[in-house]
DNA sequence: TTCCATGTTCCGCA
DNA sequence: TTGCGGAACATGGA
């Protein structure tokens, strides 16, 4: 479920498993997942050395290993990290292996291989070739910048919320919960919106990626007043008891309240 | 069997 | 120029 919250959790999983301890042997399972790096010059890079430090921005995750560079992680839609210590003996998905000295080893786990890893020398020109917007949570980030970066009147403000290139970190799911909360419909242009509304989504996105990061973005722990869980479930609004719609846009569904959100 | 799925990128079109 | 729809990627679940 990788976006900005689900990569900070997987960011501090990552710490609290993995960081400082020796890299035994590095497996790639399926090229597939590999960015410009070969698999032989990420063993090669990785051999001997540990993970010392991490970054997030949006939903690109950055973990320093010594003597080194960074290794770059994007989950895409189906990707996660996990930690075991027994022998998996068919670990399917797990796209990329990375073993420390021990028994541990940190899986990169990816079933669509719609995600990447590579390696870069600094996360901020890789950030910056990517064109991606400040980080959703970046405390520097004031209303000013956001309403700014959100661009001209004509987009719509679902597009725009989930563009990378404006603020990085709002995917499909969050961006639904984001409007949800703000009572805004999703395909409202962005000229459109007040002044207060411009200012209640701003206030609505922070509450919203802190409290999912705070809530480890497992949808059974977020509050029952969220509409996250709720999308396919056929349950109806949590507010209001109205039936929740479903609006196509490209190929991606936006979940929303008719009655809550509705269109201006 | 058919439809849907948390992301990104590319193409065509308005 | 901007932005949107749709496809593609690869696979599983309902």
């Amino acid at each position: 479920m990788p976006e900005l919250p689900d990569v900070e959790v997987f960011r501090r999983y990552l710490v609290s498993t993995s960081l400082r301890k020796k890299i035994r042997d590095v497996t790639v399972r399926h090229n597939k997942v590999l960015g410009n790096v070969s698999a032989r010059k990420l063993h090669d890079a990785l051999l001997g050395r540990s993970f010392v430090a991490t970054k997030r921005h949006g939903k690109h995750l950055f973990v320093r290993f010594e003597k080194g560079a960074w290794l770059a992680m994007h989950f895409g839609m189906t990707g996660y990290l996990r930690y075991f210590t027994d022998q998996d003996p068919e670990p399917k998905y797990d796209r990329v292996v990375f073993a420390f000295a021990g028994r541990g080893q940190l899986g990169y786990y990816s079933l669509r291989l719609l995600g990447r890893l590579d390696l870069v020398a600094d996360p901020e020109r890789e950030i910056a070739r990517l064109g991606l917007g400040p980080d959703a949570l970046d405390p520097a980030l004031d209303l000013a910048t956001f309403r700014a970066r959100l661009g001209g009147g004509r987009a719509i403000i679902k597009a725009a919320l989930m563009k990378q290139q404006a603020i990085a970190g709002m995917g499909n799911i969050y961006s639904d919960e984001i409007l949800f909360q703000a009572r805004i419909h999703p395909a409202t242009r962005v000229g459109d919106l007040g002044e207060a509304q411009i200012k209640t989504l701003f206030r609505v996105m922070q509450r919203v990626l802190r409290k999912a990061i705070e809530c480890e973005a497992e949808p059974a722990r977020l509050p029952k007043s969220w509409i996250l869980p709720r999308r396919s479930t056929r349950e109806p609004c949590p507010r209001c008891g109205t039936a929740l719609a479903r609006l196509r846009q490209g190929a991606r569904s936006a979940y929303f309240c008719p009655r809550c959100q509705p269109a201006s």
